[in-house]
This record gives structure tokens, C-alpha cells and sequence, in this order.
DNA sequence: GTGAAAGCGCTAACAT
DNA sequence: ATGTTAGCGCTTTCAC
């Protein structure tokens, strides 16, 4: 059938060394006799060898391979999990997310495993993938604000790194935006260009994030003499930020500014708003937050918060890198400052 | 540190049985006495065992991980690689490529690891993944036309399927859709809602799917008697539909109906005639492709030919297995049928 | 039905 | 600088 893969025995005989001197060479490791050397690069070469990986695991106790988690509320059946997958991609946020990764993590030739953890079920699996030496850690992200998987992983002792500070404290390190800010430079923005009803579409409240940005926000129109926000809540969909708005406008038909704790939200808001022939920014402003793809492509561009995720990601996978490595115990916070990026918008 | 791992060894003197035994109830073969069993389990779960997957793949020449290739046109630098990963995510076809393989892989608890090819190193690189044995076979989706991968995989006799038809024949198997088909039921649509001036926003016309699609919608129309249809050709994104109804529009402002071919460029279309106070689907009805997460939440909703993107994937899922298991061999093709499904636009 | 033992292909002491 | 050798933890004949 498929003929036999060449091992470094092979490798070894056709070059007239032993198995040591080629494993040596195939692992950059120095004290080997330049002339040697060459002489089992083109063993190497006319064999085809390519060094079996789980035999180097074995012995190395290290894979090359990292479990990126995408962890979140639980819905069990098929549906629901397709459809969890399906919404986890559709938002722009992840594909950040798994650029900043595959940016620290190729030119290390380790790769990311993919792996849903939305019931309890998948939580085991992630588990127990770890647990068996397929992976040397996990990178979390977690849709879910009350998710039970870090403190799983933390009580395991198993490498993880988290997005975001998990909602109750575990022994983990994590990435994370300094959200408050976030939410103060929407607020100092929508006041500097001379708002003076502005309302706000939070995220869910149960994710910290949100609360901060919310906050951030409240807190700065406050200090400038707007102690009432009026606040709709969304789910940081482009639905949701439709019901958002259309309520928020119900209500408050006068509003002239308003700040969606995300691209997506802002979105909708500014559909809904250019639907009731409101201009943006001339009638309302609308100021977003992430500086996703969408922000680029929004009708008009929006002016957001900027959230470097893709910086995020890739530390993320350096901090986990280092836990792997044993050059980090401790576990580690790692904050990231928002940016005003201004568009059209606002 | 942490502590030793419990290997089958651990577990047999904790039973007081052999080796041999344990690993049979692990891995559920029969011609156990229940009894034993039983012993065995109780030992399992008191030691906390895992099986250890680098010693089981030594052996067993499996490792129960796919590769899940996204596979493209090249661009090198790191900034290049993080656009592609994530422009990949952020098109809503590739999360639906996703939930369908990971339905099917995750039932039979395998894993698939996130790889890019989009450069002649990165093609290198899962190449040599596969050749490790780090994987037992690759799914591979091509958003580049003349790929190079298909070839490079079948040529060294690494089990694959793709996703779509390649451009020159390689002998891999792959799932696909009768994209004729649905430029036929697209422009069937139009013309039983009375549409008589339609025209088309067609995919790059270096993809095959594009041409077909355009090629049934034409020949439909022609055999309708009509025989001309404008045609402007997009990049499957957002603003390239923005741009090619702009063109459409400036050339034939009396249209009455668009066949987008794929709802990311329908939705702009629907941005650019609204903006253009052309109702939808009174003054132009507008028929998208794929009946991605978009087609939903675009406004109106998108009436779109539906692509069975997450059967699709899964029977993808489903040929590697058997290939992989070699209870197949030869290179199959499963061709899927697209169905129309009507919203608002159309 | 169960155990003994031979590897799977590699790395890493240890010798030389 | 290079070779020898002892495992890493598992599956799988082959005896019993």
C-alpha cells in the first residue's frame, strides 16, 4: 500500500552514523561535526525522513500543539452545538482572536486544535484531551460570563491562559482590556463633539466587560454634569442592537449621541437610525467599540474603541508559551489601554 | 512539581492485573471477564488514569486529529497572514464549514487543528504536519482557484478531501454543489415574479463555482428569451457587491431584479439600493447564494439560494474517515443540491 | 480470559 | 564529537 515511512534508523544507515548523531542534526543541537552534518542533510533528503511526532512526544512530554478553547453557555443537542460554532465565527471578534494566536504560535510550529466547550459534556473533553498529553495548554476564550472551565483547569493544574478576567478569581493568567477607559474615552468623545443627550447600548450585563465599559461611560458623563444615561441592553449582536436602538429612540427621540459597547451593536443602531432618516453624525452620533472589520465596512465607517485583540491573542499565547516552558509560575495579568480610532461616525 | 502522571502500569498493580488487561477494558475490547472489568474501572478512577496519546499513536499509527487547511492565495508577511485569517473568519461560510466538521468529528472524538496555506512555506508546513503523522488526514478549503495544495497532498499520498471541486483534476475526493443549479433557480425566481431587466453580480470569474453559477443563470435567461444580462463581477465580499451595483446601476438604472452570487455582495447590493430609495423587492428584487447567517439579518431579509455548507462539510468529515480507515480508496465525489429559499428580497 | 514480552520511533544520559 | 543504551507508555501477538 503506502510505502514504509523512513525512520531515523533508516536515515541513520544511509548515512553511516548512528541514530543519536542524525536525531543531533534533525534537532539543531550543536556538537556535531559540520562535515557530518551535511552528510545526514542528504541522507535526510534522499530518504524523505520526517522525524515521527508522537515518538519525539513520548519522550519529550511536549506535543507542539495548543487547545484554543472556545468555552460558553450551554446548549447540548447537535443543533445547538453547530449553531454555537456558527455563531462564534460569524463574530468578527474570534477571527481576531485566532489571528493574533497563529501569529505567535506558526513561526513556533505549534498549532492551534480547535475545540467548542459549551456543556459540560465538551468541558470534560477539553479536559480530557489536556489531561492525555494531546495539547500542552489550553488558550480560553469565553463567551459565557459565569464559565465553570477555568477553575476546572485551574484545579487540574493544567497550562491555560484565559481572554479576559474570569468573573470569579482563579489561579490563572489572563489577557484583558482596560475596559473603563474604554467606556470613558466613548463618553469624553460624544462631550467633546457636543453631545448633549446621549444614551448608551451595553452589553449583556452579566459579562464584566460590560459593566466596565458601562461604568467608564456613566462615570465620565457624570462628572460632566449628565448624571442620567438612559441605557438599553444588548447581547452584542446586530439584532440586538437593533432592539436597542429602536427602544432607545422610542423613548428618547432626541437623543443626539449614543455609544454601543460594540462594533456589531453599533451597527444595527446605525441602521435603525438611517432607516428613521436620522443622519449620522449630523442628528446622532454613534461611536462603537472593538474596531472590528465591520467598523470599516458600517455605513457610515464608525469611529470606535479600539481593542488591540489581535495584540491580545498573541500574548495570550506568549504567557501560555512561558507556563508551558516553566520560565513563568506565576500567574499573570496582562492589561491592554483602548484607542480612539475616529471615523464617520461620530 | 505536578505530579507523576498515572501510566496503565499504575493502574494494573492498583487492580492487580496485567498490563494487557487494562489497556483491553480501555479500549473496550471484549474477552474480559465483567468481574475484572469492573476491578479495572474502580482502578481507573481511582488513579485518575488518562492514556497517554503519543504512546498510543506510536503504536496504533492513528492520532485522532484532522487537519482543517484553509487554503489561499499567497501572501507572506505577518500582516498578510493575519488579514487572511482573519478575512477567512470573517466570512460566514467558513463557521458553517466548521460546525459541520466539527459535528461529525466530534462525536468520534476527533480534533481538528486551525492550519493557513496561503504561501508556498505554509503549503510546506502541512505537509509536513501530515508526514509527522501529527494528523491523520486534511480537510482542505480553497478560497484560491488554482490552488497548489490538492495536488501537493495527493502526490505524496496523504489522505485529503476538499471542499469544492478543484480547478485542474487531482485525484482527491471532494463534496460540491450544482452551482448550474442554482444560477438556474435563481433566475427562475426573478422571472416568475415578473422581473424583465435583471442583471447579475457573479463571483471572481477564476472560480469555478463563480462561472457556473453565472453559466445557469445566463443559459435560463437566455432560454427565456433573454439572451443579454449584465454583469458585474465581485469578490464574494461586501464592498466589492457595493461596488458592482453601483456600476450596475449607473449603466442600467431601469433594472428590476439582481442575482448576487453570494449573500455578502447581495447584502451590499441592498445597502446601495436603499440608499438609492429603490424598494426591495418592489422596484428591484434581489436574490443572494449560500443562505449564510447574513441572508438573515440583512435587510430585508435576503430571498438567497441555499448552499448546504454544514452537510456539506460534515460528508467532508465523513470521506477522510473512510479513507483514513481505508474502507474507501477511491477518490469520490458528492455533488449536493441547492434549494431556493424565499424571504423578502425576492 | 489473562499475562508475558516485543516492539512502535524517538531523545537523552552516559560512555568513549 | 560520536556511539551505545535505556527507556517514554502503549498495543498486540503469542502462550498459557
Amino acid at each position: 500500500m503506502s510505502r514504509q515511512v523512513p525512520t531515523l534508523e533508516d536515515v541513520a544507515r544511509e548515512a553511516g552514523v548512528s541514530r543519536a548523531t542524525v536525531s543531533r542534526v534533525v534537532n539543531g543541537v550543536r556538537n556535531v561535526d559540520p562535515a557530518i552534518q551535511e552528510v545526514v542533510r542528504r541522507a535526510i533528503e534522499r530518504t524523505g525522513y520526517a522525524p515521527n511526532r508522537a515518538a519525539r512526544s513520548l519522550v519529550t512530554r511536549r506535543t507542539g500543539t495548543v487547545a484554543l478553547v472556545v468555552s460558553g453557555a450551554g446548549a447540548s443537542s447537535q443543533e445547538a452545538q453547530d449553531a454555537f460554532a456558527a455563531r462564534v465565527f460569524a463574530d468578527p471578534f474570534f477571527g481576531r482572536v485566532v489571528a493574533g494566536v497563529v501569529g505567535f504560535l506558526r513561526p513556533r510550529s505549534v498549532h492551534p486544535v480547535l475545540m467548542f466547550a459549551e456543556s459540560a459534556g465538551a468541558r470534560r473533553e477539553v479536559l480530557a484531551y489536556l489531561r492525555q498529553g494531546r495539547a500542552d495548554g489550553a488558550l480560553v476564550v469565553s463567551s459565557h460570563a459565569d464559565d465553570p472551565l477555568p477553575a476546572l483547569l485551574a484545579e487540574a493544574g493544567l497550562p491555560a491562559v484565559l481572554f479576559a478576567r474570569p468573573f470569579r478569581p482563579v489561579p490563572l493568567s489572563y489577557v484583558d482590556l482596560a475596559h473603563r477607559d474604554g467606556g470613558r474615552l466613548a463618553a469624553e468623545h460624544l462631550l467633546a463633539r457636543g453631545c448633549r443627550r446621549v444614551a448608551t447600548i451595553c452589553g449583556p450585563l452579566a459579562v464584566p466587560a460590560s459593566q466596565e465599559r458601562l461604568a467608564g461611560f456613566r462615570d465620565t458623563l457624570a462628572r460632566h454634569g449628565h448624571p442620567h444615561v438612559p441605557v438599553a441592553e444588548g447581547g452584542f449582536t446586530l439584532d440586538s442592537g437593533i432592539a436597542a436602538m429602536t427602544d432607545l429612540l422610542a423613548d428618547h427621540p432626541d437623543l443626539d449621541g449614543v455609544f454601543a459597547a460594540n462594533d456589531l451593536m453599533a451597527q444595527g443602531a446605525c441602521q435603525v437610525l438611517r432607516e428613521r432618516n436620522r443622519r449620522i453624525p449630523g442628528d446622532v452620533a454613534v461611536v462603537g467599540f472593538d474596531d472590528s472589520t465591520v467598523a470599516a465596512t458600517c455605513r457610515p465607517p464608525l469611529t470606535t474603541v479600539r481593542q488591540p485583540v489581535e495584540a491580545m491573542a498573541a500574548d495570550m499565547a506568549r504567557l501560555l508559551d512561558e507556563h508551558v516552558r516553566g520560565v513563568r509560575t506565576e500567574p499573570t495579568a496582562v492589561v491592554f489601554d483602548p484607542e480612539l480610532v475616529e471615523r464617520d461616525s461620530a
